[in-house]
DNA sequence: CCAGGTCCATGCCCGGACGGTATCAATGCG
DNA sequence: CGCATTGATACCGTCCGGGCATGGACCTGG
């Protein structure tokens, strides 16, 4: 940890212009500083930036691999400053975060209502990292769909959500009306949250192409739905619970007064998120 | 610009522990070094972190947000090294932004194919912020519809698509098979790249709650449909066109080969992207 | 083949920032 | 009212970042 954010953009400064003595004049500082600090750089980090010979400067894989990283990270610190300067002159903001298929304007409507001051950001989760956001800060709030890992979290349970099945229209189980779980035994299941690296449409493709069946909340039924998929109810199935999480060491200031006002607003809506989106 | 990460780190360390002794125990630094640091970074920040008596330190809401934010800073910067010491091990990393609707699952499916070495990672845009996370180094490649802010990018067409009018079902035009540009002069528009605020799922309650009308690509019909909107196609309506855009000085090796590959699968998609999700 | 130009690297020096010790000032508590 | 606790200030040593001068490698032109 401790990156250096000077040399860091020195090491930006180099990349850029593949050469120490225009990036060192571009900076503003004499050639031989920027060298001695790109070499302080590498040692720090481990692992050369630079090929060089005395010739040229090439990036190395790491070296690529950081000027990506260089850009996000500026962009981060930039507004984070940007923020703290508007927190400083009064300005609020909470971000809010949600699963897929979660209804949460409802919930911000009548939070801005009673506290126009607060700007909201809202943070769409993915499937398969629904608490990490919550965790490192990117989000103060989320609708967040059970199971997922509450360490760190305050929960607020919000309702329950019934979930399908989704199955490929050649399915054998596919002309029923409903299923119990037990029709399901032994099937392939495709856990969406198990899916890091691809999409959702991917894992619907993989059931369309018979790879194997899943179990979806109903809320996105809408969202997927393809003539060669059908979704089936599965009577016997216990709904998955849907919360509101808050990191336990949140803003003490705005979350409190975000869950006193979602949470009867989601206690009204629960009924809603149960049979899904329309 | 050129914010002290130990500073921020020494920040943060008073911030949990709500006194300055306590935190530069922890910090295995002296009291009085702590004090005049948080004090140099409250000056170089320009605004006051906390608010001192002589017996209890309290966060500002300067202080607040720039909390939030240090999680989030360490958190990217974290993350940032960590990939760099894998891309020094050999690893690579791309990673593919797609705006809503958008199929990516084929052309990544071919690359992987062609480079198993390489991980993806996607990105998923949002309506009102599709070239942003290009410039700033979040993604390398890009699916994108027009129109959005081209300049530092490169862009390949890759196909059309048709855009429908959403209208409440209870609009005088909801009844008509199809619709004319000429049939929507006159009509409030809600465009839901210009929200910045809400969730997409709001637009479409606003417009089934009688505020306006909307113009969606017919990729993304399925994701919104309620009973109390209709989509008609508009068939006098120039296709939009969409795009593979990546930064001008994105990353030379993998781009390329990503465009290679991607570019005839999505020659071969853009009929498909053209008649929607299916 | 060599001389000069153009790179980056190295050695040396200086000023400022960071860290430590000693101490003071203010507040809360018994 | 005295003591303990906590943050602020003063002073000092060390190290790091900056500049200057110079060396060494490589390309190029005559």
């Amino acid at each position: 940890m401790d990156l250096d954010l000077r040399k860091l953009r020195y090491f930006v400064a180099v990349a850029e212009h593949r050469q120490f003595g225009r990036a060192a004049q571009a900076l503003f500082i004499t050639q031989p500083v920027l060298s001695r600090q790109i070499r302080a750089f590498e040692q720090e980090l481990g692992c050369p930036l630079f090929t060089r010979t005395t010739r040229s400067v090439e990036l190395t894989a790491a070296g690529r691999q950081l000027y990506d990283e260089a850009r996000l990270i500026t962009s981060v610190v930039d507004t984070a400053l940007r923020r703290v300067h508007e927190a400083e002159r009064g300005e609020q903001r909470l971000v809010v975060a949600f699963a897929p298929g979660l209804r949460v304007s409802d919930a911000i409507r009548a939070f801005t209502a009673r506290h126009p001051e607060v700007g909201i950001d809202l943070f769409p989760l993915r499937w398969w990292e629904q608490d990490a956001p919550l965790r490192d800060g990117r989000a103060h709030v989320g609708y967040v769909r059970r199971p997922f890992d509450d360490s760190g979290l305050r929960t607020v349970p919000i309702g329950h959500e019934t979930k399908v099945a989704c199955l490929p229209v050649t399915h054998p189980l596919a002309g029923r009306d409903s299923l119990t779980s037990a029709d399901l035994d032994g099937e392939p299941m495709l856990d969406i949250r198990k899916r890091r690296t691809f999409s959702a449409e991917e894992k619907f493709e993989a059931i369309a192409s018979g790879q194997g069946i899943a179990l979806v909340p109903v809320s996105v039924v809408g969202w997927y739905s393809r003539p060669d998929l059908v979704y089936l109810p599965v009577t016997d199935l216990r709904p998955e619970e849907t919360c509101l999480a808050v990191p336990e060491d949140g803003r003490a200031d705005l979350v409190p007064a975000f869950l006193e006002i979602a949470t009867p607003t989601l206690r009204g809506l629960s009924a809603g998120a149960a049979t899904g989106q329309g």
